[in-house]
Parts: C-alpha cells; structure tokens; sequence
DNA sequence: CAGTGGTCTAGACCACTCA
DNA sequence: GAGTGGTCTAGACCACTGC
C-alpha cells in the first residue's frame, strides 16, 4: 500500500531535470532537447535509460519525439476553452477564442445506421443515414476527428452539398433551414485509436476527451448523433448550469 | 503526412495476438497473461520486446503489471454514467447506478486561498478557507480524488465534524442547513500527476478527467470550489440540455 | 527459494531528415 | 553522409511476491 520505490531511478532523475529545464525556459517552446547521445554522454548512462525518459516526458505531454529530427518541447497548451450549451458551435466556439480554425470533410457515406446510431435518433429498422467524418483544425493544427450521422430523411440529397464542404452547420441553414440544438452530451477521457493519433498527428499516450452528442432539430425530433474525439491537452469544456 | 510505418514491428504483432486472446476470452479478466520470460520463449524474441508489447497494452488499459506477481488483465469497464445537473452529488449518481461507495477524507486545512481559488469564490485578500481532500470509492476500488475548497465564513467549526467524516454533504445538509447548487463545471481530460496514480492506484499512463466545479450557496454567492480527479476509464459524465 | 516484473548496460541495424 | 530517433538482441542485477 505505502510503496517507497525511490533510489536509482536514474531515467526519473533525467526527466526530472529535463522538464525543469522547460519550465524555466532553457529549452524553449517548439525547440529541440539535446539529441539522446547528446544526453547519454552528459549523465554517462545508456542511452536506453535516456529513452525511458524521454518515452515519460511524451506521455506526459511535454516534448514530441521526430524521427530524424530531434525531440521538440511541445507547445504550452493553455487549453482552449469549449463552451457547451445547448446553440454553441465549433466554429462559433473558436471564434469567442480568437482562433482561426477551418474543417475538412475526410469522408461521406449513406449507409444503414449502426444500433446505437438508430437508438439514438430514434429511427426504424430500414432507414437510412449519412455518415460525415470531419478532421477539425485550430492554427492549422488537427485537434478534433468528428464522426455525424444524420437521417437520410432529413438532409436528403446532402451529397449534393458536400463538395464544396467549409461547415456543417452552414450546409443546414443554407439549405435546410435549420440549427441543430444540442439535447444532450457525454463526456469520457480516453487514449487515441491509432487512426485518431495518425489523423491528430499525436502519440498514443496523449489523452483524448471523447463527445458523444444528440442534437435536435428546433422542432424537438433528434437530427444528429456526433462522436468527437479531441486533444485532451488543449481543450477544456465548460458547462454552465 | 501519409505513413507507412508498417515491417518488422514484432512488438505490435505480440500486443495485438496479446489483445486478441484477451478480447476471446482465452486470458480471462483478472488472471494473469503469460510473464515476461514465457513469451520471450513462445515468440522466440528478446525480453526488451516483449517488454514494448506489454507497455503499450497498459497505455491502452488492457493490463496492469504488477511486480513480483505478473501481469493481469484488467476488469472490463463498463463507465458509470456520472449525471451532472446543477442538484446531482456524487453520492446520489452512485446510488443511481446500484453502486457501493464510501468517502474517505485524507486530509483538511484551514488556510489563505490561491488565487484561483480567491477568484472562483469571490473572496477578498483575507479570508481563510477550509481545504478538504477527499478519496472516494465505488465497490471498495479508489476512483477520484476531490480537493474541495470552502470559505471559512460559510461553514464555521467545520473541523468539529471532520471526525466522523461520511460526506461532506450530509455536514452540510445536517448543520449548516443548505444544499449546494452546481454553477458551472469545466472537463478536461488529463493524465495523472505521482500522486493521483498512487492513491488511485493506476498506471501513470490511463487517462484521467479532471472536472472542475463552482458550487452555489441557494441564495446565489459562491460557496465551494472542487477539482475532481477521476479515473477516466471508468467515467462517463452526462449532460443535458 | 524460484519466479516475476523493473531498471540498466553495451552494442547492433534500420528509417528518416537535412545539408 | 552524418546525425537523429525507432527497433531489437544479450545479458546483468534489483525488488518484490509467493511457497
């Protein structure tokens, strides 16, 4: 129960000093850190320790390792703060933080919804839906992959939409004439699919905050069942009651 | 931007047969996987690689190790659905889902307030405040830490009734006479610091969701602030609209 | 005591980046 | 081609668990 477990863990002491030195700057943001042999020759130790180290320092979300490149000091993420209300938006979202963003549509099928998708929408045994998956960008940063299923019967013909692709919502209002309203949200802390850390462009130590969302349509029937997948380490969601 | 990175990734391939049998039941939840050297053997590889395969299930929560003993395969975790409305406790969420639980209260201060804290609760520069870090459990297994900060002047003599510490609102309800009303939270999703994953006796690497609360006194002035560390594989929180 | 996972060394080859 | 991080081998000692 009370473990001691101190004592010649030299990879803890090299991390330690490492992002001791991040925080005071002496490794700036978007830097290198010393290459490994570089650290193996100043602590005199293998340079397996020195990855050990470094692997602790990637989970813990303060340096990226680039292959052929060196180790970068991540940048300081003040999370962005996400407001959830039953209207607000991404875009809107980003916009209250300044931050300039844009989305790319990944992919689009119309397809048989899964039980959980026909659940949660409320549909029969034989009716359709669109499938969109959306990557998000903040500072032409990925920081979210949004999978949104809708009822067929409700968009339909929303194919015709989708080449010229900049947003969801201006899709519906455009051409349906209707803002979702969001009904419900949950919220989980997971770890990335290795497609979400490909796509996120981040390690797979890296937490995620997964959003699964209903939306409804202003006249009260749910419309959009959404799966986001967002960066944990720069986002923050605040819910006002 | 589009990788290959496939070749001559033993440790993958062990992980994956690994995460295989464990998903057909072939290593049962609970029981242990084959120790390091068997499967050092089975593979035919070195005990470095197999150790990368086991590492990188436990970042995906499928095991944990355990020194001396060997590697178990963790319980399947189901998320509680954590409801979180402007009246939902801990203690009423849990009951809600059919769940034991207790509170343990590891420690408590009387002290000045950081400044986050000041602000949050809007208090002046000398107010004292009581600072209460409490370990809850569900089925006898640690899965948050709360540090719950109150002004002194709400709650006077609050340490009288920290002896027989059950929950912090029964205290309240019992004998300051009011219930706290949820003002708004933030989520985020983070991993543990040493700390947390000692006392929530998890690996550094599963992820955590950190939720941060104002709580209201019904008359409306701020009246408690929290930071909720909960373990993120077993969590899902709940919102409505 | 034997068996387990945790740490560390020494050395190898590879894939990738950049000048 | 020199330097970087990614993978892998071979072998060592340690701390902890259980019988």
């Amino acid at each position: 129960m009370f473990k001691v477990r101190e004592e010649s863990l030299q990879h803890l002491e090299i991390a330690e000093y490492l992002i001791k030195n991040i925080r005071s700057g002496t490794f700036g943001v978007n830097e290198k850190i010393p290459s490994e042999n570089e650290l193996c020759r100043q602590f005199q130790v293998n340079r397996h320790t020195v990855r050990q180290a470094i692997a602790r320092m990637t989970n813990l979300g303060w340096v990226t390792p680039l292959q052929g490149k060196g180790c970068y000091v991540n940048s300081l993420t003040r999370p962005i703060q996400y407001v959830l209300s039953s209207k607000t938006r991404f875009s809107e979202n980003m916009e209250n933080n300044g931050l300039k963003h844009k989305s790319k549509l990944l992919d689009w099928k119309k397809e048989r919804p899964t039980e959980e998708e026909r659940v949660n929408l409320e549909l029969s045994e034989d009716e359709m839906v669109y499938r969109l998956e959306i990557l998000r960008y903040v500072d032409e940063k990925p920081i979210s992959i949004t999978t949104t299923v809708m009822p067929d019967k409700e968009v339909p013909f929303l194919e015709a939409y989708l080449n010229e692709f900049k947003s969801l919502y201006s899709i519906l209002l455009e051409h349906y004439q209707f803002r979702p309203i969001r009904f419900r949200s949950t919220f989980q802390a997971s770890l990335p699919m290795l497609r979400d850390s490909e796509l996120l462009e981040i390690p797979e130590s890296i937490p995620i905050v997964q959003i699964e969302s209903v939306m409804n349509h202003p006249s009260g029937s749910p419309i959009e069942y959404s799966v986001a997948r967002i960066r944990g380490d720069m986002h923050k969601c605040l819910v006002e009651f």
